[in-house]
RNA sequence: GGGGGGUUGCCCGAGUGGUUAAAGGGGGCGGAUUGUAAAUCCGCUGGCUUAGCCUACAUAGGUUCGAAUCCUAUACCCCCCA
């Protein structure tokens, strides 16, 4: 891919929100490039709010660049107040070192380490930790003219608010601004990238690089991904979606894509996945021609799933989600009902409740949380509200006994469309 | 300090001695329809071992065959006068 070609795709996708001299930034990209990304290393997952940075940069290093990913272990301890209303916790050094490895093994899905241009990982706290305050002073901070700062728009709207600014968070910029620098001397990198809302600390790196080094850098910012009424993508009531299996299992992350509203899904495919142009506008014309097939947010889960978890995880997503949407359950074993199930509320029963006349079916609503009372449970099975292994209930006098069982141990009872409970018998 | 009004189920709100587990609405929950959307339509909405029983109309007592409805006391709220 040549550098027009990344830079038409970069611009199809509506990946450039704002750059630095355009001309020059195709010119420089004809030749392969170094270009860094920065992330905050906040927690021990990514989250889907990092997924459209880490996507662009492999797309550089598709295009023949070379990536590099910068986690930001000093950065980190500082804390950008960038967007924040408030003054930030600081992370202790530990967590730092925990979030850091998490975060690394989650980036090979995106970036490769391996071949003939490898990413690069790197962490500014190797640079940052043994730089003295005062050889800080000298060479960086006199770069610094404080009416430019109090100029930027990240530090003017905390200074006018009630929580303020520490000199701390104030710094902030200055640090990021000499990882810029380092990374272009070190690593020939004269390009970094981000959400829009960085733009402000990716141009004080680029005038420290002219000050200090008398160098021309680059910067590009992508739009931050935003749903159509103005909200961060990747929040739920319930917290972020995060990439980490174990914090939001394939299922959910599956079912968070495949229920974005029609007006963002085009947004999405375009900002976090590597659809092609020609598909991208024939999924387009769907949407529009009938968007009750929800065919883009089909198209948009299952490659995010398969990207992010593989195609075991896609696999056992869309399990799931056809046990969800009222497949029967039978021949599962508990392995595999667990999975599914993983975040929904579970009751351990003895199992010799089964056995003999075996268990009320009324009464297994109730212990379950579904219902709250053995009436409401009554209730529930008239209304024809009541499943057993998604097989409705017919009559409230019905027992339950091992031949119920979905898997080894374990019984799935659902109240309504989407509310599971599971029992098991042990 | 004096006078008046009020307190009903998750919420609002009818009900002033007898099918009142309490009208109506909202909310919630089911079902149908649908696009895993919105809207719409229908049903349900105190508990229990449910042809029955128990508990409920601020709280505690009382009158009565029978009370959310009448009486007494208590608590809380609102209004008017000083």
């Amino acid at each position: 891919m040549s550098a027009t070609d990344l830079l038409h795709e970069l611009r199809w996708r509506g990946l450039i929100h704002q750059c630095t001299d355009e001309n020059a930034l195709a010119k420089l990209l004809s030749q392969p490039q170094t270009v860094y990304i920065g992330f905050d290393p906040t927690a021990t997952s990514l989250h889907v709010g990092s997924m459209m940075q880490l996507m662009l940069l492999r797309r550089f290093q598709r295009a023949g660049h070379r990536p590099i990913a910068l986690v930001g272990g000093a950065t980190g301890m500082i804390g950008d107040p960038t967007g924040k209303s408030e003054e930030r916790n600081l992370l202790s050094e530990e967590q730092l070192q925990a979030n850091i490895a998490g975060v690394a093994r989650q980036m090979r899905a995106f970036l490769d380490f391996e071949g003939p241009r490898p990413a690069l990982l790197l962490n500014n706290f190797d640079w940052m930790h043994d730089f003295s305050y005062l050889n800080f002073l000298r060479d960086v901070g006199k770069n610094f003219p404080i009416g430019a700062m109090l100029g930027k728009e990240s530090i003017r709207s905390r200074l006018d608010s009630e929580a303020g600014l520490s000199y701390t968070e104030f710094s902030y910029m200055l640090l990021q601004a000499y990882d810029f620098v380092h990374l272009a001397q070190q690593h020939g990198c004269r390009i970094q990238a981000g959400g829009s809302d960085q733009w402000g600390n990716i141009t004080a790196g680029i005038d420290l690089g002219r000050r200090m080094l008398g160098e021309s850098l680059f910067g590009l910012t992508a739009p931050l991904l935003l749903t159509s009424d103005g909200k961060k993508m990747g929040k739920t009531e319930k917290g972020a979606i995060w990439l980490d299996p174990a914090r939001t299992s394939p299922y959910a992350f599956f079912q968070y894509w495949r229920t974005v509203e029609d007006a963002d899904v085009m947004r999405c495919i375009a900002y976090l996945t590597e659809i092609t142009r020609d598909e991208y506008l024939e999924l387009e014309q769907q949407v529009t021609a009938d968007p009750g097939r929800c065919a883009a947010q089909q198209r948009l889960a299952e490659w995010l799933t398969e990207f992010v978890h593989g195609r075991q995880g896609l696999q056992s997503a869309q399990r799931a989600t056809q046990i969800f949407f009222g497949g029967e359950i039978e021949t599962w074993s508990d392995r595999e009902l667990g999975e599914i199930f993983e975040d929904v509320p579970s009751v351990v029963l003895d199992r010799q409740t089964l056995e003999g006349d075996g268990l009320w079916i009324v009464e297994a609503f109730q212990k379950s949380g579904l219902t709250a009372s053995n009436g409401e449970a009554r209730r529930t099975i008239k209304e024809g509200g009541a499943y057993v292994n998604n097989r409705r209930v017919n009559a409230e006098n019905q027992r339950l006994s091992p031949v119920d069982l979905a898997g080894e141990t374990m019984m799935v009872l659902r109240r309504g469309k989407k509310k599971y409970a599971i029992l098991r018998f042990q």
